[in-house]
DNA sequence: GGCAGAACTTACCTACGGTAAGTATGTCGC
DNA sequence: GCGACATACTTACCGTAGGTAAGTTCTGCC
């Protein structure tokens, strides 16, 4: 993908753009993942073989980037939940169990792009950290109305849980890539563990 | 605090430090509660009084500034939790959730702080990241396996599950700081509904 | 008195995000 | 066919901020 010939100025030959936005982004998580948290707009922009101006074309600014990255990082993450979760009808705790150590699995393979999602952008605002997190939280709370409703439970709650059980998955994971001293679904277990009997308490209290 | 004369190079008259450390710091949080999270090292070295490299020379580079502004944040969080916990030998429910809202509050008055602690140095390592949240999640295990051990349950839980409602808080403080739509001891009450029943479990299951 | 070292400031380097200006190619009207 | 305009690039630059080297003044000691 690395082109020794460099490009000239101008319009390229064949009046189309010479890379996509999904080249760009593909680009930007290679170099995530060699370089980590610090990767640079300028080594994307190599990695993809044009410059800057082309990256800002395509993507924006790097928080736009970090933005966009996420919204990827949160859809394999959805998908990997799906798969355990399937519509949400049958939830119990080892479905539960399932969920937690397919996200716990995920964050780990993804490790340098969780860390530049999440702690990548320095002029953070509230708004744009919250990002990955309302992208994840989202679903998750919808599910948890759902399913709440089905069972006759109060679903205020779905939206703050959901929230939790994102920022738990966040900061347990960033420990868990840390030191891995365990396997990923004992520690799903003792999350599902921790919140399981309180997400169900509602019905049969 | 601001000096309007500027001092000259060289040793000060007296031959003592002109600002200690503890100056800097109080300094850094006065100019990132300003300033918010992009905070510049300048700004800094100038409401305390002095040039940079005297920053440097007091607590070191950005990240080490955001550790040691860290420590102090997570010292103020596990105060206000010990004035709620006590020694933690009675822990139900409605201590368990004055310790969230003591949280939520402490985190939502110092929330430029936050923001700068957990979001502020670009060059992030997980270990950096996982500084604040383990001198929270260190005390918060303690006290966890101390209190399981005397009902006799299983210990090896505390430190996942200390991790666990510490990245907890994490997101919804900031997800709370963001959009205060709820009051702190209405959220409070939920996070310990999701979690109260399962820490509680283990002795009568 | 003079010299080592301490505690400052000034002045600089480098890297990076972001942008303006320049250049080559397509396309459309006449 | 040919000029005018739009397009899709590159080069070159700017500003800012983290970090550091070099210079300046004071203290303490022999």
């Amino acid at each position: 993908m690395n082109v020794n010939v460099r490009r000239r100025p101008g319009r390229p030959a064949g009046g189309q753009h010479v890379v996509d936005r999904d080249v760009v982004l593909d680009a930007a998580e290679r170099v995530i993942a060699r370089d980590g948290n610090g990767a640079s707009l300028e080594a994307i922009a190599v990695e993809a073989g044009v410059t800057k101006p082309v990256v800002y074309a395509r993507v924006g600014s790097r928080a736009e980037l970090s933005n966009a990255l996420a919204a990827r990082l949160a859809e394999r993450l959805i998908a990997a939940a799906g798969a355990e979760i399937g519509d949400g009808r049958r939830l119990d705790r080892v479905v539960l169990s399932a969920f937690f150590r397919s996200s716990l699995e995920t964050i780990g393979a993804h490790r340098e792009l969780f860390l530049f999602v999440t702690r990548g952008a320095s002029d953070d605002t509230p708004e744009r950290t919250l990002y990955l997190a309302g992208r994840s939280a989202g679903p998750l709370a919808e599910l948890l109305a759902d399913w709440r409703k089905r069972r006759g439970d109060d679903i205020a709650v779905a939206v703050p849980w959901a929230y939790a059980i994102v920022g738990m998955l966040n900061l347990v994971s960033l420990w868990w890539i840390d030191e891995r001293d365990r396997p990923a679904d004992v520690l799903a277990d003792q999350l599902a563990e921790l919140v399981w009997s309180g997400l169900a308490a509602g019905s049969h209290r």
